[in-house]
DNA sequence: CGGGACTCCTGCCAGC
DNA sequence: TGCTGGCAGGAGTCCC
């Protein structure tokens, strides 16, 4: 499901009915998502405090009280839904929609249900179970193993062409594959990538490296970085994409789809000015790529 | 070693 | 209507 703009959105959520608030309950309704909940889960969040969260890459930390950090990830259709101890999904005044708390915590993928001393809930629903959850001391957080490899913030001051140039000079695969790697750049993917390299009009099919010369490199490396920096920003600020369900944590759908340019827009015109061309599908490592073959080199 | 294929799992939808 | 195959926002692991 989730990308950054959409991990962050629910990071943001979960941020709001966590951030000092004592976790009473946990219940497990399996004992692994993608891997093996770590030993004593449970045991070792009740009765914590949350101090703060935030987001690494497509990861959601939380740090609680007592030192260890609730390390979450969501996979491709992981989702947390907030319900206040009334049965509601809280923030939307009258607007809530029964049909999505009907049963929430007790649908056959409702894994984790957090519980908040006053009652309130929050539930982790994940169909196909490619989320995790560990638990790492802060100390040994950035040596996790899924974290240790992970590459800079495209969003942070580390990200610019410089640094792209870098990581792109041995590359030899195609920049669409190089963007999605997690260890170049943390938190990009499908959706994005395609997204960003239209806006900068450079092929999800030319080698990485074709974009770096001996001793500089090519100035649509700059302008890579701006439009990658500016579809996040975007997206972030409509809360994300919804495609199929995803939803806020509470309840809220993303809008970002809707100005999606090239993704999902198979056989579509391209929606650039004075293009022409026609979006096309192909498939790259086994992943859907969108893009127009007219203004796209 | 880098790069790509395969894998986990369930739901959904187009096409027959 | 009902089945089937393909596809889905991720990413670790294996193999060449």
């Amino acid at each position: 499901m989730p990308e950054l703009p959409e991990v962050e959105t629910v990071m943001r959520g979960l941020e709001s009915v966590l951030t000092g608030q004592r976790i009473s309950e946990v219940r497990l309704a399996r004992n692994n998502l993608r891997f093996p909940f770590p030993p004593d889960f449970a045991k070792r969040i009740e009765g914590r405090l949350v101090l703060r969260l935030k987001r690494r890459a497509k990861y959601i930390l939380a740090f609680l009280e007592g030192g260890e950090v609730l390390i979450l990830h969501l996979g491709m259709s992981g989702r947390f839904t907030i319900i206040d101890a009334k049965g509601r999904l809280t923030g939307l005044g009258e607007f809530y929609d029964e049909s999505v708390t009907a049963g929430a915590g007790s649908g056959p993928h409702d894994h984790v249900v957090f519980t908040r001393e006053d009652g309130l809930r929050i539930v982790y629903t994940d169909p196909r179970r490619f989320g995790l959850m560990d638990l790492v001391g802060e100390t040994g957080l950035e040596a996790h193993k899924l974290l240790a490899a992970i590459g800079v913030e495209p969003l942070g001051n580390e990200f610019d062409a410089n640094y792209l140039a870098e990581a792109f000079r041995s590359k030899k695969a195609p920049l669409k594959a190089a963007l999605l790697d997690q260890t170049l750049i943390a938190g990009l993917g499908n959706i994005y990538v395609c997204e960003a390299l239209h806006r900068a009009g450079l092929s999800p099919r030319r080698r990485a490296q074709s974009l770096v010369k001996k001793n500089s490199y090519d100035p649509r490396l700059e302008e890579l970085v701006r439009h990658i920096r500016a579809v996040l920003l975007e997206a972030i600020a409509a809360g994300g994409s919804t495609l199929r369900d995803f939803v806020h944590p509470k309840g809220e759908k993303g809008s970002f789809q809707q100005v999606f340019a090239v993704y999902d827009r198979e056989g579509e015109k391209c929606p650039k000015r004075r293009c022409g061309g026609t979006i096309r599908r192909i498939v790259q490592s086994g992943r859907s790529t969108f893009y127009c073959p007219r203004c796209q080199k």
